[in-house]
DNA sequence: TCTGAAAAGTTCACACT
DNA sequence: AGTGTGAACTTTTCAGA
């Protein structure tokens, strides 16, 4: 779908603040508020925006320690496999399928570094996954566009 | 601060759909909306819930390639010159410190694989940068709290 | 696309527990 | 401390132009 100027600020706005009242977007876009509605509302159908959600500080809400994780599969694993499997971690807040060595790469949040070694042990013991690899974040430094916070 | 189990519920309610009615919230989690409404309030202030955004398809957007960068860095550098250097690029969405034989994990946005080769140049060119190792992500599994989307 | 009205949600003051 | 009710206000949403 074709994004134009004025979707693409649209959207930005929302990225910003997304609880921004329409009117309050239209002043800035140059729209009344039923014409942003319309377009958010096109932006959602179309799939470009895919919902709305919160922006959390982990260390607030108790989630002190992240870890990426390297999942290396069973050859015959498909990604919704791997999709389906992971989906039930609360503490998964990411992952894709990667090029190179390992087949996904996993972002996880949990309490602490104890909490985190059952998640992984859980997360190794899936019969889809053959080795594990992690490494523990140490500081995050740049969180741009709400990136990488959990729930 | 500390987040008891109602607070915990309904910052996943919106984690999952931060455009749900207090009054909706209030009826799943047992409480009036003006009651949520003030929780959701004293969360803000607290820092816990650090705004609302919106959740984007990157692609819908033009960002057709995604992809997971370690830096090697020199000896002395710190993690501040590493966030220094790389918070100037937009295409990048996040980075982190970690451990292991790497420095530093760099969440990286294209518009398509040429773009990206162009980043990497530069971030490679950084004068503490001393060499990098990329995978491209083939395709996202699970993406939760707005994780890992491009502005 | 905008204007204007109806429906819905937010936000407050006040009383209660 | 925290909560619920009801009213005022704002926003959303849907007509019609």
């Amino acid at each position: 779908m074709p994004l134009n100027e004025l979707d693409e600020r649209i959207v930005q706005a929302l990225a910003a603040d997304a609880r921004r009242s329409y009117a309050d977007i239209g002043a800035e876009v140059g729209l009344s508020a039923p014409a942003v509605k319309r377009r958010v509302d096109r932006l959602l159908a179309a799939g470009a925006i895919t919902g709305f959600t919160v922006r959390v500080d982990p260390a607030a809400l108790g989630w002190h320690t992240e870890a990426l994780v390297e999942l290396y599969c069973r050859h015959n694993t498909s990604p919704s496999d791997i999709r389906r499997g992971l989906a039930r971690y609360p503490e998964v807040a990411a992952a894709s399928t990667v090029t190179g060595e390992a087949d996904a790469v996993v972002q996880v949040f949990a309490a602490d570094v104890r909490h985190f070694e059952q998640v992984l042990e859980r997360i190794a013991g899936e019969p889809f996954v053959t080795r594990t690899k992690s490494v523990l974040v140490l500081s995050p430094l740049v969180r741009r566009y709400g990136a990488g916070s959990p729930g």
